[in-house]
DNA sequence: TGGTTAATTGACCGGTCGGCCAGTTAAGGC
DNA sequence: GCCTTAACTGGCCGACCGGTCAATTAACCA
């Protein structure tokens, strides 16, 4: 399993941190952390059980460090994605296509958040309530500048924006299968993505309604 | 536990099973199926582990025809949701108003769509199937009749249409604790649904842009 | 080089899990 | 009223789970 095996009998504590982590990290946003027995990340990692033990303490201790240590590289992404814009619409639409390919780049994380969403876990909340406030004060900024219409909440379009995206690739596993042989393939993939990709910046920033229709009540 | 503690000793299998049924899915949703022994439902259900197993052969068949049966009354609810409508932009508007009261009067239905994005369920996907077809055709109508802009993917506009209203409720409980005090309580509740639920339908149908910026490109 | 530290191992433990089975008992058809 | 059927019970089993422990061995430092 590993190529280092002339050195297998040498001590790399590092090493081996590590690739319990990252065996603990494929099968624990895989099959979940309830479904996922200690012996299994010992035979991925090539490790004893009683090894990730001594590294780790328990079970929960692995989960949460992995938890905390994948929220603080998802955070720091947004955060510096959120601190390069200045609040105005196009900086918004870059955020936007950012945190999309974020998402696309990065399946792991949307495992990660999936798992949140069904165990509820309330950790790494501070760090979140730091970037929502960041989000909501350059949507602020872009609502007194003009560039964004300024009667709806920040903080709902906060929510909107981070619902078109990451809803998107939590159900996209679901999307492809349901769509069969039509969706399978990397280039076709790729298409599904750019596709709603456009529809989503389309949408939330002129919304679905024809242009040209301006006899309606320009709002609700 | 139960009020028929006279009847105890008489026989009703399908009050038992019922009984089952509602405690597993009180215990799968909350807890999901791996972190839920079914001596806890048995316990909850006042009920003895062998009769779970009588009744339903193994804890996987409990799972799943409890799932079944959510599912069947979620595509039921969805299925009555469009059949109704006709294609029009206010019938779609009326449409995405319904889906929103549905998640927010049915938390369990939330947590239930929750599980199945991190497990990745496959079951039900001729159900769903039919029903995105059904949203695809109706949002084709609309876009014939001009009432919709033609530019965009219907499967894609659906896929938009859906994540605004669940991912948000997927993501509330965090944000509850995320906000602390000031979101607690029902009446506090209440008013976050409906003020994200003003800014969903004006995003989804306008858009973020202010619409006196007439001078931007129509898209794109 | 000697000795302390810590990485690593395998054997083991108590507990719990899903499932099974032999039995008892109520329900229902004849 | 009897007898087949099935709802229901308690007890039990083998497997597996997370965790511990004593022993071994490599790394490191004085």
């Amino acid at each position: 399993m590993s190529p280092d095996d002339a050195q297998r009998q040498r001590r790399d504590p590092e090493a081996t941190r590590g690739a319990i982590l990252q065996a603990a990290e494929r099968l624990f946003l895989d099959r979940g952390f309830a479904e996922t027995p200690i012996s299994a990340i010992a035979r991925e990692a090539g490790v004893t059980k009683s090894l990730i033990h001594h590294h780790f303490g328990s079970k929960e201790s692995l989960w949460a460090e992995l938890k905390e240590e994948r929220f603080r590289t998802y955070f720091e992404a947004q955060r510096t994605m959120l601190e390069r814009s200045e609040g105005t619409l196009e900086l918004l639409r870059e955020s936007i296509q950012r945190y999309f390919r974020f998402l696309q780049a990065d399946p792991d994380s949307v495992r990660l958040l999936a798992w949140r969403f069904a165990e509820g876990d309330a950790s790494c909340i501070a760090e979140e309530q730091g970037l929502y406030h960041l989000g909501m004060e350059r949507i602020r900024e872009a609502q007194e500048r003009g560039e964004l219409r300024d009667d709806l909440e920040p903080l709902f379009l906060l929510k909107s924006f981070l619902a078109l995206s990451s809803h998107w690739f939590l159900s996209k596993e679901m999307l492809r299968t349901m769509m069969g042989d039509e969706a399978q393939g990397e280039e076709a993939d790729r298409a599904l993505d750019e596709g709603y990709l456009e529809t989503l910046l389309a949408v939330f920033f002129d919304g679905v309604r024809p242009r040209s229709a301006e006899d309606r009540e320009p709002r609700r």
